[in-house]
DNA sequence: GCCGTTTTCGGCCCGACTGTTTTCAGTCG
């Protein structure tokens, strides 16, 4: 035995994932069997996609070669990690290859080779010692390299130093893709412009823009973009494919398809990466090739054009993007196993708003019939309580007396029910910031965290264990409280809560606020798992924010979630009889 | 180094673009 497993002191995923994938580009490096380098490129990918932490199942002694492309030597390898905070073969070749030099890998335009090429010359091991080389000229004297290479290499460190890794938010990165899909849709000759990628899978932040336009003409496409206003640079351009960036720094590449391959291309450059890898096997097995220009068995082709024709040759049902991300999708598209995901028009209320009381920016009568336009059947409106005070939160006399104000409301609104509300807080040590005879005169308690995000994992387990234990506690709000590139995760054993959760009957939600997808996808699947119920709220802060619901939906289909397993789908009766005070 | 309806060995995705070449390697997605 090796020391006591400490769960406050464990090791996150991503930190497991980050020397993984670490290890697999110095391998890469020194010029190790790709296919080994593969291998831990694959781990890395399992453990970042993990729902559970890695370090609670070697904890709990799982087996870690049921996870996919973990295999004997990976687990052992991660075991130790865990155990010990090492990771054998980064230490070995950490003795080979200056571990520095994985940082390189981010320079775009610098692969492993040039690495290699650049240490084995000038002993270049960092972006400081690659820019100097750069600016002195020496770079474009080695075999291989060149002036425009050595400009292009100053220009990628400029980039990594400018943004760094960051990934564009989904929200943000709409509102500079729509624009630009409809630019380029206008174009004489274009057909169908599709926004693919990560983006169409729906993903919570995007890398890059990649966009298929169907056209018999690559060219006028390529010219149709290089007129667009907002493009800062270009970085490449040809006549099937052009990549420039964006304004503000996001990536867009383009690709020129024409008709027949539409279906093809689409598969493709949706992705994900791991899900086409599969389709591609299920092709060679058949003795097929697929590509981006369709599915060929040697010179005939059998589809291309549409989508869903490419999953039908290949024996499958459409797969949604959402869940095209190696999951088990490809064996449920088989099987005809595939779920009847939600749907934003399947939401019939919203459980969790904000109005002028607290923090929101509109009256309740405007949120009422914003959301009353919307569709929906039901609001309930949830400002804060006491204890989130910069937000104007309810005392309890407040709250009362905004009951008074929703009866006075109610009779004047015909095709929607407010129900009364409050956001609780969960207080540092699991008590909430409101009375249980106060919550009991409420319709909806949503209960969140909102202060002491910093708590060692036990005491905020306690803590949220506490709170979903209170009998008036129907809604876990924004359970993790991140926020996307701002905020980590609280630490918390979250399968724990879950479970808790589950079986108090207490709905977990999805908080549709784009920054910040709480529970995002991961989890939101480990609550299935659980046998939690789900709500998706937008937590609206204003009318306009009552658009966001399909965020939240968006981040539930990639879950797997069907309508069933979301309770502000059920009409308002039916609702009640599920969110209502335990004995 | 992983994987298995070609299963314990022999595979492992592949096409476009760039810059360097003078027929292609490296990188990217």
């Amino acid at each position: 035995m090796t020391r006591h497993h400490d769960s406050r002191h464990a090791v996150s995923n991503q930190a497991v994932a980050a020397d993984c994938a670490r290890l697999a580009d110095l391998l890469e490096i020194a010029g190790e069997n790709p296919f080994r380098v593969r291998a831990w490129r694959n781990a890395a990918e399992t453990i970042e996609g993990l729902g559970e932490r890695l370090a609670d199942a070697v904890a709990e002694g799982a087996d870690l070669t049921a996870y996919p492309h973990i295999g004997k030597d990976i687990a052992a390898a991660l075991e130790s990690r865990v155990r010990d905070g090492v990771l054998p073969p980064l230490e070995e070749i950490a003795v080979r290859v200056p571990p520095e030099l994985a940082d390189l890998m981010a320079v775009k335009g610098l692969g492993p080779k040039g690495i290699k090429a650049l240490y084995d010359a000038f002993r270049i091991r960092g972006l400081d010692d690659l820019a100097a080389a750069a600016e002195a000229g020496r770079v474009r004297e080695l075999p291989g390299f060149g002036p425009k290479k050595e400009q292009a290499l100053l220009a990628g460190i400029r980039q990594l130093r400018a943004r760094g890794e960051r990934r564009t938010r989904l929200d943000a990165a709409e509102r500079l893709a729509e624009p630009l899909r409809e630019w380029l849709a206008g174009g004489s000759g274009v057909g169908d412009v599709v926004i693919a990628g990560s983006y169409r899978r729906r993903k919570e932040t995007v890398g890059d823009l990649d966009i298929v336009a169907v056209s018999s003409d690559g060219d006028s496409v390529m010219a149709r973009l290089f007129a667009y206003d907002a493009i800062e640079r270009t970085v490449s351009h040809g006549t099937t494919r052009s990549t420039v960036v964006l304004e503000g720094g996001l990536q867009v590449d383009l690709r020129a398809v024409p008709a027949e391959s539409l279906g093809a291309a689409l598969v493709y450059f949706t992705g994900s990466k791991a899900h086409n890898v599969v389709l591609r096997q299920r092709a060679i097995d058949r003795g097929w090739k697929l590509n981006e220009y369709g599915l060929f068995e040697g010179g005939r082709t059998l589809a291309g054009a549409d989508e869903a024709g490419v999953y039908r040759a290949l024996g499958l049902a459409w797969i949604p993007p959402e869940l095209r991300e190696d999951q088990g999708e490809v064996a449920a598209a088989e099987t005809d196993a595939l779920p009847a995901l939600i749907e934003p028009g399947d939401l019939r209320g919203d459980l969790h708003a904000h109005t002028d009381w607290s923090d929101g920016k509109a009256g309740l009568e405007a949120m009422a019939r914003a959301a009353a336009e919307r569709g929906l059947e039901y609001l309930a409106i949830t400002d804060h309580g006491p204890r989130v005070r910069v937000a104007n939160g309810l005392d309890a006399e407040r709250l009362r007396r905004q009951g008074e104000a929703i009866d006075a409301l109610q009779p004047e609104l015909s095709d929607i029910t407010l129900l009364k509300g409050c956001e609780v807080d969960i207080l540092e040590d699991g008590r909430l910031d409101l009375p249980d005879e106060v919550l009991a005169a409420l319709d909806i308690v949503v209960c969140s965290i909102h202060f002491h995000l910093d708590l060692p994992r036990d005491r905020q387990t306690e803590r949220v264990l506490r709170a979903l234990d209170n009998p008036h506690c129907m809604i876990w709000g924004h359970p993790t409280a991140r926020e996307i590139g701002r905020r980590e995760p609280i630490d918390i054993d979250l399968e724990r809560c879950l479970a808790a959760a589950a079986e108090k009957g207490v709905a977990v939600e999805i908080n549709a606020q784009p920054k910040r997808l709480d529970l995002c996808d991961r989890h939101v699947r480990l609550a299935l798992q659980k046998g939690c119920r789900l709500v998706i709220n937008t937590d609206a802060h204003s009318v306009a924010n009552l658009d966001l619901a399909r965020f939240g939906v968006d981040q539930a289909r990639r879950a797997w979630v069907t309508s069933e397993q979301v309770v502000n789908t059920l009409p308002l009766a039916a609702l009640r009889r599920v969110l209502r005070p335990r004995p």
